[in-house]
DNA sequence: AGGTTTTTTTGATAAAGATCAAAAAATTGT
DNA sequence: ACAATTTTTTGATCTTTATCAAAAAAACCT
């Protein structure tokens, strides 16, 4: 589990870089540039140095292949240092339902300390690198650093609301609110880590899109030819540019 | 903040008494018939007297008050000892969405430590009874009992996977299917409180049952008509017998 | 208990989104 | 670079669920 995989590509970023040798380097943490969208969040230095040498520990994630799937034991959380997943729990039946889209700095597994086995599949969705952290050691962390503890209470919490926005989304808007909700809410996301938040570039496909927001791949294909009708959106395949940010917010707001 | 309102009622059970005097009484968790379904799950004696003794607080709520509203700052969570809640969250535009039922030993309030401030209304739907956990202090005892802290976390975990739970539901099944997957899980959590899980006594309105279900209340309602036609139930107004438990379950696990 | 309000049921109709189908576009593997 | 595969778009039609409406039933209030 060291540096696998990733040819070199001659980036200059630590945190894009995906085939630089970690094993070496103690503090991941502490020179990363989302540290304050992570678990980290909050920590003073001295506090991050003994999160980063303690436990982080980072992993390629190739373009489709699974951090998790649903049944594997629980052993670790996943930072997402750079790259982008989606996450997907699955009837009996063979329908799926994705629950989320994660990127740089956001937490992968926290849904499995419930019962110690992952409850979803984590599907890479391009080239990404994720930070490994065991959780029986995050845990006599949290014991030692309330500071981390609280963060992470807080961490939790933050996704037991997201999920409730989800639910309002999927129970109370129709099809074309939910897709401006979804969109607004992606271009806040990249915003917040000092990406573009008018030129979008789509990860997934329509179907994914489709099964997070409960509807059909051939209805949020409509919806975007009729936003870019609309002069709300430019839409060309995964490239997507907000012409309208303020309709769209107001296609969210409405009735 | 003592014993206020409600009349006696002649009952015996302390965990179903809502006018006793519990400022007296050290151990409310202690003596409480739900305490493996509630925060205390898992602790030693010992460590349920410590929880006890420091923070529960016991607070009647009438039938049709709220606990709290979207908006009040968190100093609390609530632990539901008798009765029954609904939790909504609002839209700008009026629009509610049901977020969730909870009974006795559920947990109320996990949404609002992410931002001190609660993100949606909670309700009494029968005249209840919660105890109060002020969360400062229920964090101090965390960081001195790991156990605590642990339970803790799985607490917060298991209601994300609840919330994806719903996700699946509002995202990916037909009317009929999550209307019976409303009804097994009801008598689910009936049955792990010695209730009986065939004889449902609904307490929230057709309408607050759509809302949870992404519904409109005529739907709910020719939908137990038809169940009750296919005698899978039967349905006298709030109270609905589950006739072919068997059924339902079909219902919601096929395709 | 009796009048008022709220909730529930049921019917008729409308609308949103799903399904089926096929071509166009984009991506992938070799 | 090219063939194979996957994804996306668009059209025609169908199904599910929403909407509107009104009566019946239940709950509430004093």
């Amino acid at each position: 589990m060291g540096a696998l995989g990733f040819a070199p590509s001659g980036a200059t970023h630590r945190a894009r870089e995906p085939s630089m040798d970690f094993s070496e380097l103690k503090s991941v943490c502490c020179g990363c540039t989302i540290r304050e969208l992570c678990l980290p969040a909050g920590l003073t230095d001295q506090e991050v140095l003994l999160l980063d040498q303690h436990m982080s520990h980072r992993q390629p994630v190739k373009k489709g292949e699974s951090l998790y799937r649903t049944g594997d034991t629980f052993k670790s959380l996943y930072a997402v240092s750079t790259g982008f997943f989606k996450t997907s729990i699955l009837h009996e039946d063979g329908r799926a339902q994705v629950t989320g889209f994660q990127m740089a700095g956001e937490i992968l597994g926290l849904d499995a300390i419930s019962a110690d086995r992952h409850v979803c599949d984590a599907v890479a969705l391009e080239d990404s690198v994720v930070c490994e952290v065991p959780f029986d050691r995050f845990e006599e962390l949290g014991q030692l650093m309330t500071n981390l503890q609280r963060r992470f209470n807080r961490t939790l919490s933050r996704e037991i609301v997201r999920d409730q926005g989800v639910m309002l989304l999927l129970g109370s808007m129709r099809s074309e609110e939910r897709l401006a909700a979804f969109l607004v809410n992606l271009a806040k996301r990249f915003s917040a880590r000092k990406q573009s938040s008018s030129e979008l570039v789509l990860r997934m496909t329509r179907e994914d899109i489709g099964s997070y927001l409960g509807l059909k791949l051939e209805t949020v294909s409509r919806l975007l030819s009729r936003f870019h009708d609309e002069g709300l959106l430019a839409v060309r395949g995964r490239n997507i540019q907000i012409l309208n940010a303020d309709g769209l917010n107001r296609l969210v707001g409405a009735a």
